[in-house]
DNA sequence: TTGAAAGCGATACCAC
DNA sequence: GTGGTATCGCTTTCAA
C-alpha cells in the first residue's frame, strides 16, 4: 500500500538520539529544548546531527504529560463554514502560531458546548476560547473546570467566563445614525439573530430614540446567509414602508441583499443596508457593503493570550464603520 | 482573578478515583475502556460514582503515550477564511468528530507545508489531511514521514501522496458546455487560479475544442476573492468580446462578479458566469451562481476513513451541475 | 474478577 | 558540563 514517505517502523526516539550521539538522554533534552543547563558546543553539534540523522521530533504527548502543557489550545465555533467564525478561526489559529501554539477546532452549538469543552479539557488544551455561547449552567454540565476559558465576540453576560468582544453597542449605533443622519432614513428596520434584546438590538432601539424616531421594524432571524434571506421576505411583508435596514451580521445581510434583488428591490435605491462585523464578504456583496468593521486580529491575539496565561479579563473593542455603497454613500466617497 | 470554574488544583486522576472506589486503578481504565477485561457490575457501578464525583476526565496525553494513537488529526488549509476550505474544514472536522476524533487545524502555505507536517506530528496526530498541495520535496523536507498523509481536493499529480479529489476535468466540461450548448456562447472566457494547465484549465481547452471553439481567452488569478475581482478588469480588458466566463472557484467568482458590476456590465446578459465548487456563498450571490457542485461531505468522510487507516487511496468524486442564473437559465428552472 | 507492575517518551532535579 | 533517575497518567500483560 501507498502509505505516504519512508516508514520505517516506529519514530526515533530521545534514548535513540542519546545513543547514536553518545551522550545520555538528559543532554538531548537540553539541547533540545536550549536548557535548563548548559551544553558544550562539541557536545550539542553532535547532538544536532543525531537528530537530523535520524529524523528526531520530540513527542509531545511524553512531554505534555510532564509539563502539564500542552501547546494546544481549543476554540469552538458554531460553525466554521460560516464567514464570521471562519474569520475568526483564522485570526486565532494565526495569533496561536506565533505563539508557537497549535489550534484545536471544534464545532458545537450551545448545548453540546459543555461536552465539547469535556472533550477538549480531556485532551489536554491548554486554554479554549469560545464563540459559541455557554449554557447558563456550563460550569455545572462540565464537572470542574481547572482550565481558562474564554469567550470571544459574544455579547457579554452575567456569567463568569471572561469575555472579549467588539463594541457591539457603539459599533450599532453609529451605523444606525448614520443611516439616519447622512441619508436621512426615518423607517430603519432591524435583523438581527439576537436572543431577545441582545446588545445591537438595544442599541438599534436606544439610536431611534435618541433621534425622535420610532423602534418598530425589527425582524429576528437565523445568524445565517439563509436566515438573512428569510428575513428579506419578513421585513417586505410587514414593513414594506421601511426604507433602510441595520442587519446585526453580514452573513444575513448577505442572504437578505439576495433575496432583496429576487424580489426586485435596488439597494441603495430602494432600500439602505448597513450591517456589522466588517467581514471579507463583505467588500463584495452587490452593492458592497457598509458595515461595522471587527478588530478580528486584536481580539485573537488577546484571546489567546489571555487563555495561555496573561490576564486580559473583559474587554471591549473599537469598531469602526467602513463605508461603501450599500448605505447609499458614494462609489469613491472612501 | 476570574478564572472560570472551580479551580480545584490539579485535575483528578485515575488513581484518585481507583482510592475513592476502593479499586485498583487497573480496574478504573477496565471501566473507562470496557475492557479489556470484564468487571462486576457491582465494582464497575462504585467506579462510576467515584469518577463523577471527582469530576475525572482521562489525560489523553498519557493515554496517546503508551497506546500511540491521540484521536487527533491534522487538517491544513492555505486560510480557513476562505469560504472553499471554511467549507472543507467543516465537513472534516463533522467527519472526524463522529469518528471520535478532533481536528488540529494549521493553516500554511505549500512552501510552510513541511514545517506544519512536522509541527502537526510532533504532536501525535494520528494522521494529515492538507488541502495545501505538498511541495515536490515534502517527504525529503519532513525527513522520515511516518503518519499518513492525504490530499484533499487538490489536482492529483505525481507525487505518491494519497489523493481524494472531485471529478475536476468532467465537473468543468460539463460546465463549459452548458455555457456553449444551452445559452450559445462561443467566445467563453477562463479564470482560473492555476499553475500553468491545472486540470481545470485543461478541461475548459478541451471542451472549447471539442465544440470546435477556440480557447484563447484565458486570465490567471489568485485563488482568491480579491483575485477575482482584479481578474474582472483584466478580462474586460484584453477580451472586451468575451460573453460567457467559466471560473474556477466560486471564491473568485464572487470577485469576479463585484468586479463586473461596478463596471457596469450585467450578469448574465451582458456576460455570462458559471463556477467551480458549489459552495454556500454561491447561493446568495447576485445573481445567483450556476456552479459545479463537490461532495464535500463524502470526500471529507473518506480523507478522515483513510487517515484513520482504512484505505481509500485515491478517488475521483463525481460532481454535479447546480444551475442557477448567473448562466442565463431562467429564476425558476431549477 | 481484580491487582501489581512494567513501561510509553520526555523533563528536571541531584549528583558527579 | 554531563549523567542517573524519579515521575507524569495511563494501558495492559501476568498472577492471584
Amino acid at each position: 500500500m501507498a502509505r505516504s514517505g519512508v516508514t520505517k517502523g516506529r519514530d526515533a526516539t530521545r534514548d535513540d538520539v542519546a545513543r547514536l550521539a553518545g551522550v545520555s538522554s538528559a543532554v538531548v533534552s537540553y539541547v533540545v529544548n536550549d536548557g535548563p543547563r548548559p551544553v558544550a558546543a562539541a557536545t550539542k553539534a553532535r547532538v544536532l546531527e543525531a537528530i537530523d540523522k535520524l529524523g528526531y521530533r520530540p513527542n509531545n504527548a511524553a512531554r505534555s504529560l510532564i509539563t502539564g502543557r500542552s501547546d494546544l489550545i481549543g476554540l469552538v465555533v458554531p460553525d466554521v463554514e460560516n464567514q464570521y467564525f471562519a474569520t475568526l478561526a483564522k485570526a486565532v489559529e494565526r495569533a496561536a502560531a506565533k505563539r508557537g501554539v497549535r489550534l484545536v477546532l471544534g464545532q458545537a452549538q450551545p448545548d453540546y458546548l459543555p461536552a465539547m469543552v469535556e472533550s477538549l479539557a480531556g485532551h489536554q488544551v491548554d486554554g479554549i476560547i469560545t464563540a459559541t455561547p455557554p449554557p447558563p449552567d456550563l460550569i455545572a454540565r462540565t464537572g470542574r473546570l481547572t482550565i481558562p476559558l474564554v469567550k470571544l465576540s459574544l455579547d457579554m453576560s452575567m456569567d463568569a467566563v471572561p469575555s472579549l468582544s467588539p463594541d457591539f453597542y457603539g459599533g450599532t449605533q453609529g451605523a444606525v445614525r448614520h443611516l439616519a443622519e447622512v441619508h436621512g432614513h426615518r423607517r430603519i428596520a432591524l435583523i438581527t439573530g439576537g436572543s431577545p434584546m441582545d446588545i445591537r438590538e438595544r442599541a438599534w432601539v436606544d439610536a431611534l430614540h435618541g433621534m425622535g424616531l420610532t423602534p418598530d421594524c425589527r425582524v429576528h432571524a437565523e445568524w445565517s446567509t439563509p436566515g438573512g434571506r428569510a428575513a428579506a421576505t419578513q421585513l417586505l411583508t410587514r414593513y414594506p414602508d421601511a426604507t433602510a435596514v441595520f442587519v446585526a451580521a453580514d452573513q444575513q445581510a448577505v442572504g437578505l441583499i439576495s433575496g432583496l434583488y429576487a424580489a426586485g428591490r435596488r439597494i441603495p435605491d430602494d432600500i439602505a443596508v448597513a450591517s456589522f462585523d466588517g467581514s471579507l464578504t463583505a467588500r463584495f456583496t452587490v452593492p458592497p457593503l457598509t458595515t461595522v468593521g471587527v478588530p478580528f486580529d486584536a481580539m485573537a491575539h488577546d484571546a489567546v493570550a489571555q487563555v495561555l496565561g496573561a490576564t486580559v479579563e473583559r474587554k471591549v473593542y473599537p469598531t469602526t464603520l467602513i463605508i461603501r455603497q450599500s448605505c447609499g454613500c458614494p462609489p469613491e466617497s472612501v
